[in-house]
DNA sequence: CTGGTAATGCTCATATTGAGTATAACAGGA
DNA sequence: TCCTGTTATACTCAATATGAGCATTACCAG
């Protein structure tokens, strides 16, 4: 029967491609979110390349002699920048026909993961640079109350909705907007944000993709570009992030060996881009039995000094969920 | 600079290959772990195929005609199964150079789906099947209390645990396996004991990945063996289930347009493999505004009469993580 | 009319949150 | 030395959310 043939070739990889359907040609990509926190920022690993101004994500094509992808992914980043990673994870695979600069040069394939470091060294081979995240993404920053960069984003998205063919398109597109954006911020959205701002062409990339010249009045309010898809990546791995340390102790791979509890309540705000209750957060953060004393005292706090505490290690054998299920405070109180 | 083209090579998609390295032959796999769940059981959607006795998920290579990685996915999904997909989300990509069947055949990368659909139409074209998951993973269903497949396995884990070269690795054996089998059970580490099962030689495709002959004396606590690593995919899929139904609705993608509130409870004790209590079960899924009544009445029950109900799409856009974050009841009282 | 089987309603003691108030302990300047 | 600014820490309190159960209601099949 014609299907069993059909179906033995597709399941089994030895067998000769089919009679129909062309074999992708491909070339795999492994590409790095390297993120560390310091001085209450969240920062990215970058590196920029001989001529291309803009700023890339640390990656190369995956070899034979990487046993595996993450073997692979780790050669490359120390190869580029030097930089050892400890806590790696497979974060999402691209591969859109459409979304690469250079179509003719054949299909892509993207692995992309995200690795967390805790010292920022500054990588010494390649241009590597650590940015602020919010240098690309100055929306995602609520920390100090409503970013300055959302009113001209949310005017052109609102412009954008309005201009969809048909009311179901207007419906659909004003909803994705509300939900994204509007009513109470919701700090893991981050792809959908971006892909909305893409779609409504807000983001200089998406000129790039489609081969046109890129409108000018685009001001910093829309972020700094980055080299290929790599600011999709970036709001992927922030996204991804963010959910993550409310259920994971994923936090403590950015902290020191020693530090003080406003220090980790910096790092998850730096992350998640709200505010926290003071208050709230240390109870949280001790009822869980995240951390343990080390008996240290910090006295570079500005005001009294602070105990100094370190990650209990045992916490994952003990809670099932251990993370920072921060809920952002209601009032900016910072008291 | 050496080190300046390494870098442009590394990051220009166009480039011819480096030098050094040899870029990997690469055939690029979609595969679908597809999901339902009727009469109380999750099932998985497999297919047989030629002499090949082995169970597999259906799966093809990517071709240049897929325009994403999804497009893919759905059109091999429909050729070889007749089963349309709704819901699909990416679920990882599967690289490991040792962890296929033939290694001659060159590397294969594979990018794995997680599709859930609410009717599971027996497929007409390959020797399509749905099966229950716990087919593959007996350990995995504690839904009439602790699985009788457990004591065999624990007993050879803790064996092989003991086998380990040294202390450090015996004690990182035990603490794995205590992590993910012992104290109270976390549903959600399916893949992690998987995994284990897999090191300690418990998984019959452990023996074929090495090439060695498959010892006989495993009986059916160990599961139900399937094609290449498609058990592996499996273990993915369900742990990333159980976990996402937690905080985000997507049990509904399963059930009919309308059901009763001990039906929900059904099937997401048939996903997550515990059972729950059905008074605070039903006060939670009210509580959360995540079904509104249709007004029907079913008479199907047994007992009283049910109210039916609706899934209510409006909770996405009101609650920031409409989920049924599931609470196993300690005793288990189903009263 | 009587069990059996579910559906639904309600209670109650305990956590867990969200938001503050009240002190304590340091540095530095007046 | 005594304010002042700044941060650390302790506690309080009301509002919910959770875990466990008891009680009642409404059908079906004898």
């Amino acid at each position: 029967m014609e299907q069993t043939g059909e179906h033995a070739a597709a399941l089994s990889p030895r067998t000769i491609p089919r009679r129909g359907g062309h074999r992708a040609a491909l070339a795999v990509r492994l590409s790095a979110v390297i993120v560390t926190a310091t001085i209450a920022e969240p920062r990215v690993l970058t590196v920029r390349l001989g001529d291309d101004p803009l700023e890339a994500l640390p990656s190369g094509p995956l070899e034979v002699e990487h046993r595996t992808l993450e073997v692979g992914l780790r050669a490359w980043v120390e190869r580029q920048t030097a930089q050892k990673l400890g806590y790696v994870e497979q974060l999402y695979t691209f591969g859109d026909r459409d979304r690469v600069e250079d179509v003719r040069a054949g299909r892509a394939l993207t692995v992309a993961y995200l690795a967390l470091v805790r010292e920022a060294r500054p990588g010494g081979e390649a241009e590597a640079d650590w940015h602020s995240w919010y240098r690309y993404f100055p929306w995602e920053d609520w920390r100090a109350g409503r970013p300055a960069a959302l009113p001209p984003l949310e005017a052109r998205l609102n412009q954008w909705a309005g201009e969809g063919v048909g009311a179901a398109e207007r419906r659909l597109r004003e909803e994705r907007v509300g939900l994204a954006f509007a009513r109470s911020w919701n700090e893991e959205l981050v792809l959908e944000r971006y892909e909305l701002l893409y779609e409504a062409g807000l983001i200089q990339e998406r000129w790039r993709d489609l081969g046109h010249p890129i409108p000018s009045a685009d001001g910093p309010a829309f972020g700094v570009p980055m080299a290929a898809d790599h600011r999709r990546i970036l709001a992927t791995a922030i996204g991804r992030l963010r959910g993550k340390i409310k259920y994971r102790p994923v936090v403590f791979e950015l902290m020191p060996p020693a530090f003080t509890l406003l220090q980790l309540q910096c790092t998850v705000e730096a992350l998640s881009g709200v505010r926290l209750h003071k208050q709230n957060f240390r109870r949280l953060v001790e009822h869980q039995g995240l951390v343990e004393e080390t008996g240290g005292i910090s006295a570079e706090t500005g005001g009294r000094p602070a105990r100094l505490v370190r990650f209990r290690r045992e916490v994952v054998l003990e809670r099932p969920a251990p993370g920072l299920r921060l809920r952002a405070a209601r009032r900016v109180t910072v008291s």
